[in-house]
DNA sequence: GCTGACTGCCC
DNA sequence: ATTCTGC
DNA sequence: GCAGAATGGGCAGTCAGC
């Protein structure tokens, strides 16, 4: 029931002990089927999908502005006092709702929402595509939230925002996936850095633990950008030895570049959305380094020396007139870390060990050079 | 078809 | 990204 | 020190409405 999902929600909620959210949340996942493992992970995050997922509700403010006039039958009027009052739109409908049950305008002897049923709705809502989507997707979520509890309502309407505002988040989580089945934690964050998806690794550690530590990186999937904080830490153990690390700050967008071994190469952002077919220099100049891979770069405009990020972002998402953009506002690739390469994960070697691997398989390039840094034991230097 | 509102995501 | 807050 | 929350600016793509 997605009854007892929000009550989850509303415990968490109401303690600000780290301690005693992952607890609260643990004891649920325990008893929660493995199917929906999953589903209840994403949820309980404030979205639907996995983070690499490209599907999207493509629901904001507005739309939902107008299903919850639809559903509460109110006038606007309403609806910004609630909001006012309240400052969060998911506090404001669980007030509107309440006053509506309170003098009988919604019923209460409805069938009790499943937590299948408001996934598959809002799965649905992401599919709806094309002309008179917005009504279409708008009718979905009157219908759901028509059928759902104040309390539920609100739960539905963070979900929709990404504004949960729980104190809880993918942190959190990963601790209470490694209390609720006894896994350890490194192993969960580990599993989650190589596989993007928190909900699978949910799924793996109630039923298949074993599994779950041999996941590993591979090209294709995405990695969640972690990498760069262990590299800060490693930064402190050079200290102790009189020596840091410093890399070199480049103004731009930090992107994955994969090559699998069939030659298939994807390119990520951080978020793991895939920027592919924006970048097609990059990637007809990493088809000729003669190996598969995982990269970690930042790409910077580039007209003889690096520009302002401004013009980047034109670049970014781009999926008409790429080839006059290529051209437009060039762009180069400096690349700082190797996660993978040729079949074999590298992310437990030290930095600087991958850093000389990275230099023998890179040759500079117009589109691609690995990123400047300085090993020293003079601070002055950075 | 053109324009503007809306959404999502980069820093 | 950057800044603030509570643990 | 860490994790979560809150905040700001800008642009590409998509859909609605004229």
């Amino acid at each position: 029931m997605l009854r007892e999902l929000v009550e989850v929600y509303e415990k968490v909620s109401s303690f600000s002990e780290k301690l005693r959210k992952i607890d609260i949340v643990a004891r649920f996942l325990r008893n929660t089927s493995e199917k929906l493992l999953p589903v209840v992970c994403y949820m309980l995050r404030g979205r639907i999908f996995p983070d690499y997922s490209p599907k999207e509700l493509d629901v904001g403010w507005a739309t939902l502005w107008n299903c919850i006039l639809k559903v509460a039958n109110i006038g606007e009027d309403k609806l910004i006092k609630a909001y006012n009052m309240f400052g969060d739109l998911g506090l404001a409908v669980e007030h509107i709702f309440k006053v509506k049950h309170k003098i009988g305008m919604l019923s209460l002897d409805m069938k009790p929402l499943t937590v299948e049923e408001t996934y598959n709705a809002l799965q649905e809502v992401a599919e709806v595509k094309g002309e008179s989507s917005l009504k279409r997707k708008q009718k979905i979520l009157v219908g759901l939230l028509g059928r759902a509890s104040p309390e539920e309502a609100k739960f539905i309407i963070k979900i929709i925002t990404g504004e949960m505002r729980y104190g809880f988040k993918e942190g959190l989580l990963e601790e209470s996936i490694s209390k609720a089945f006894s896994v350890n934690l490194d192993v969960v964050k580990k599993a989650y850095m190589v596989t993007s998806d928190i909900g699978y690794v949910a799924q793996l550690a109630k039923v298949n633990p074993t599994m779950l530590e041999k996941l590993n990186i591979k090209p294709g999937i995405p990695v969640r950008h972690m990498l760069a904080e262990a590299a800060e830490k490693l930064e402190e153990g050079f200290e102790r030895y009189g020596k840091a690390f410093f890399e070199f700050k480049y103004d731009g967008a930090r992107l994955g570049i994969h090559k699998d071994e069939n030659g298939l190469i994807k390119i990520f952002t951080r978020r793991s959305e895939d920027v592919t077919l924006s970048l097609p220099e990059i990637v007809e100049e990493v088809k000729k380094i003669p190996h598969s891979f995982i990269l970690d770069g930042e790409v910077v405009p580039f007209e003889r020396k690096p520009k302002a990020y401004q013009h980047l972002i034109r670049r970014l998402r781009r999926k008409y007139d790429v080839k006059e953009y290529v051209k437009l506002i060039p762009v180069k690739l400096y690349i700082f870390d190797l996660l993978y390469l040729d079949g074999n994960s590298l992310i437990d070697l030290p930095l600087l060990e991958r850093r000389r691997i990275l230099e023998e398989i890179i040759k500079p390039s117009r589109y691609i050079e690995v990123s400047r840094c300085i090993l020293t034991s003079n601070i002055e230097e950075a």
